[in-house]
DNA sequence: ACCCAGGCATTGG
DNA sequence: CCAATGCATGGG
């Protein structure tokens, strides 16, 4: 198995849980010890490794999928850098040290993963995502290729529903499925005109773009101040804080990993 | 049975 | 501009 790369400090384990933690993923499958995927058709096993992951099979267009599906394009050794100068994120960094946010590879997963996680527990939003995988997806040996937007374009409102999603959720997927936005194209603007674009489409608000920024873009400072969770940690860290979303200013530029590190602190606290 | 959970659009003031 | 409401599911 090659070995690819991930810059250090990397906990494999520990930045995986994500994809276990709240139910099953079949788009990002734990199983048999690694994590599995379908990449362009093939399936790719990714497992811990010294001094990155072991990917099989490697080549140029798995190697970029996994280094974006783990996060590798963080810098943690700047993040901890300033981590050490803030008093909270001192304390609760060392636990969780190698900790590095999974990205959604994809901008079309990554919207309809937050359209299903919309107000509702993470555990029913996996079980939702997971029957809508399992239906539109292509299966591989282990994972299922999650649905593409061309094949989410054609579904029914029926279908959606009789998955779970409720019938405002269903318009939800389908609208942005055959909108006309590049979603590719929003790579190459600043955050503040993401989050416009995101925004126009019904259904996406400005928890969903937060989202998007932070967990397909990996902007650096994103910030999801409406999340739930999110502010729940906060307030628990800072119990002072009466602006949540103000509250970002204090981990400028590093609100993205600031609110992961808060969120896993907050889980294992 | 009931309540809440990592929102959002809609409606009405 | 802000408050109230409905939404489908899964876990407690």
């Amino acid at each position: 198995m090659a070995l690819l790369r991930i810059p250090d400090p990397y906990d494999f384990d520990l930045s995986t849980q994500r994809f276990r933690r709240w139910g099953r993923d079949p788009a990002n499958l734990w199983e048999e010890g690694a994590l599995w995927r379908a990449v362009e058709g093939r399936e790719v096993r990714i497992a811990a490794a010294k001094g990155g992951v072991g990917v099989e099979p490697l080549d140029a267009t798995t190697g970029v999928t996994v280094l974006k599906l783990l996060g590798a394009e963080f810098d943690l050794d700047a993040f901890y850098g300033f981590a050490a100068t803030e008093p909270v994120l001192a304390n609760i960094v060392p636990a969780i040290r190698g900790l590095r946010p999974p990205l959604a590879p994809d901008p079309f997963e990554s919207l309809v993963t937050s359209i299903t996680a919309q107000q509702v527990s993470l555990h029913a939003a996996f079980a939702v995502r997971s029957r809508f995988i399992e239906y539109f997806g292509v299966a591989a040996v282990h994972a299922v290729a999650f649905p593409t937007r061309e094949r989410v374009a054609l579904a029914t409102e029926e279908e959606l529903t009789a998955l779970g999603f409720s019938r405002r959720k269903a318009e939800y997927v389908l609208g942005l499925a055959r909108s006309d936005l590049d979603l590719y194209e929003l790579a190459l603007l600043p955050d503040e005109e993401v989050k416009a674009r995101i925004t126009s489409l019904r259904g996406l608000g400005e928890w969903s773009a937060d989202w998007f920024l932070a967990r397909y873009l990996a902007r650096p400072r994103a910030w999801p101040a409406g999340d739930l969770a999110l502010r729940k940690a906060v307030l628990a860290f800072y119990p002072g804080v009466t602006d949540v979303r103000a509250a970002g200013d204090r981990f400028d530029p590093f609100q993205n990993l600031s609110a992961h590190y808060l969120l896993a602190a907050l889980r294992y606290s």
